[in-house]
RNA sequence: CGCGGGGUGGAGCAGCCUGGUAGCUCGCGAGGCUCAUAACCUUGAGGUCGGCCGUUCAAAUCGGUCCCCCGCAACCA
């Protein structure tokens, strides 16, 4: 049986549209997810939305629509995009779906019969206006952050999940298990949270009365659940929770959870402990990731500088755009995303290097053996083939996998431009012009061969990250003949001003 | 003294754990080559490694202290 893997994105709550933010968490869940089918493993690739909560109820009605039929309005959005990106994922689950909610409730009463749950009193300073509960913190003087009215305080009803029955377990675990909240310094701020404060209970209803969106408690027909612990669930009902023990065996816990760093407590605190509390293991790995900022800001809807992912995609093409998006930053800190940057990286690295690489070989490869590949014999390759070429070829997968592994994307590119590199250079040293001129066929043959062999290499493993460009770079090349067509990557030349 | 991350040539980063010629990418200067998308290859200029004090034969790297920037500080997705 080949080895599993799981890879997921969060579930994107739909009361806006997909911005770049969720189209870089899903590229680099792609990319994974590609990169591991590539390597023989059974792969489950999960995306979806998150449905429920107070913030869709409140956009629906603004809208004039049920929740449901507001959020039906929103997915297809989604669903656009990720086809639009090709984004290659297994399974793309909807909190409001069936197969979620009995997962949902399954959970919730597993809890309630083994009495994790209890039903409490729940108080909080509450602004009527906004529908929105803050802490003491937050509501300063009393006032509402948003609309700086006064907050009331508020009691009702609710279930709660008793966290810190398992905060010593969760320590322990985070302790002994180094790789298991990523980057480090994520890690230590789950760390030093968890060793500073004793976990609050959870709250997990909601009053039907106040909130009415989201799925019943199936032991309680006054209450809905909270979102954060419907939407954490995602990742087991898209494995078939509870019933389909075979897929839930495969997969769990072999998963890494991809977000952003703002949804990094949810994950790491809440979710270990409601998996322990249902006898499952935590998951492999989570790893939070940073922002995209534009200019000096956080990319936000509110401040309306949000990039449009679709509209770069239709401007520079989905292999520019993952390209970029997994190259320019270190996965796990923010970045700065601007169009001179991405223009930059096309340019240096994509026309100049690779594109460059690819179109000058095929050009040689056209007048010199009128387009035919001609055979390689590596014994009699020349001395910078043997020492400088044939190595990378042989060693790039490995360090691609080693990479990735930490999910350090720009590592596993390095490996591949580190050998174009090597290949233009190749070029230069062996000047096979000047054999052409001497009637050195042998050499210009084996020269044209291992170019050949490279950018076979790096067709392949360029295509987790870039598969279109791999393709193409693939059926130029073809088996027999080459074929070559257009450049790449055409330099984009900048107008001046 | 809440916890954590960071301040390195014009820009962005690596090096620091395991002290000993400060490295990479981009940009800029010069040269080479012509198969190629003014691309490619070689080479040069440019750094008091945030400030100060200390340990040491020797500190970007270890210790102390100060300054500045950025995260986290929970039930809001």
């Amino acid at each position: 049986m080949n080895k599993s893997f799981y890879v997921t994105t969060p579930i994107y709550y739909v009361n806006g549209l997909p911005h770049i933010g969720h189209a870089y968490t899903t590229i680099a869940a792609d990319c994974l997810a590609r990169h591991k089918r590539q390597r023989g493993f059974d792969v489950y690739f999960l995306t979806g939305t998150d449905e429920h909560g107070q913030k869709i109820l409140k956009a629906a009605e603004e809208k004039g629509l049920t929740p449901l039929a507001f959020v039906d309005q929103i997915i297809p959005r989604f669903k656009e995009a990720w086809k639009k990106l090709e984004i290659s994922y297994d399974d793309f689950i909807r909190t409001t779906e069936p197969r979620h909610i009995q997962a949902v409730q399954y959970f919730l009463q597993k809890l309630l019969d083994q009495g994790d749950l209890y039903l409490g009193q729940y108080k909080g300073l509450y602004c009527v206006p906004c529908e929105v509960f803050w802490t003491e913190k937050q509501a300063v003087g009393g006032l509402c952050p948003d609309c700086h009215r006064s907050v009331e305080v508020i009691k009702e009803s609710n279930y709660f999940f008793q966290l810190s029955k398992y905060q010593d377990w969760l320590l322990k675990y985070i302790e002994e298990h180094p790789d298991f909240i990523a980057p480090e310094s994520r890690r230590n701020e789950v760390l030093s949270f968890l060793k500073e404060n004793k976990l609050e209970d959870l709250c997990i209803s909601r009053p039907q009365a106040r909130m009415s969106w989201g799925i019943p408690l199936p032991f309680s027909p006054d209450h809905v659940t909270y979102v954060w612990f419907d939407a954490l669930i995602n990742y087991l009902s898209a494995l078939g929770f509870p019933k389909d023990e075979e897929k839930l065996n495969k997969f769990w816990p072999s998963v890494v959870h991809l977000m952003a760093k703002d949804i990094l407590r949810q994950h790491t605190v809440f979710w270990p402990i409601m998996l322990k509390a249902v006898g499952l293991n935590p998951p492999n790995k989570i790893f939070a990731h940073g922002w995209w900022q534009v200019g000096e800001e956080k990319m936000s809807k509110s401040r309306g500088n949000v990039v449009n992912p679709l509209d770069l995609i239709d401007e520079f093409g989905i292999d520019v755009c993952r390209y970029f998006l997994l190259r320019e930053v270190p996965f796990g800190l923010d970045g700065v995303f601007s169009k001179d940057a991405l223009i930059k990286r096309f340019n240096g690295d994509l026309a100049n290097d690779l594109g460059n690489l690819v179109y000058r070989t095929l050009t040689m490869d056209e007048k010199y053996f009128d387009s035919k590949i001609p055979l390689l014999h590596e014994e009699s390759l020349d001395a910078f083939a043997r020492q400088e070429l044939l190595p990378k070829i042989k060693n790039i997968p490995c360090k691609i996998d080693e990479a990735l592994e930490r999910l350090d994307f720009i590592t596993a590119l390095e490996s591949i431009w580190g050998l174009i590199g090597a290949a233009n250079k190749y070029i230069e040293v062996t000047k096979p012009w000047n054999l052409k001129k001497e009637n050195k066929i042998k050499e210009l043959e084996n020269f044209i061969a291992i170019l050949i062999e490279v950018l076979r290499v790096i067709a392949r493993e360029l295509l987790p990250f870039m598969p279109q460009t791999a393709s193409k770079i693939t059926a130029q090349i073809g088996s027999e003949h080459v074929k070559k067509g257009d450049p790449l990557f055409p330099r984009i030349v900048e107008e001046k001003k």
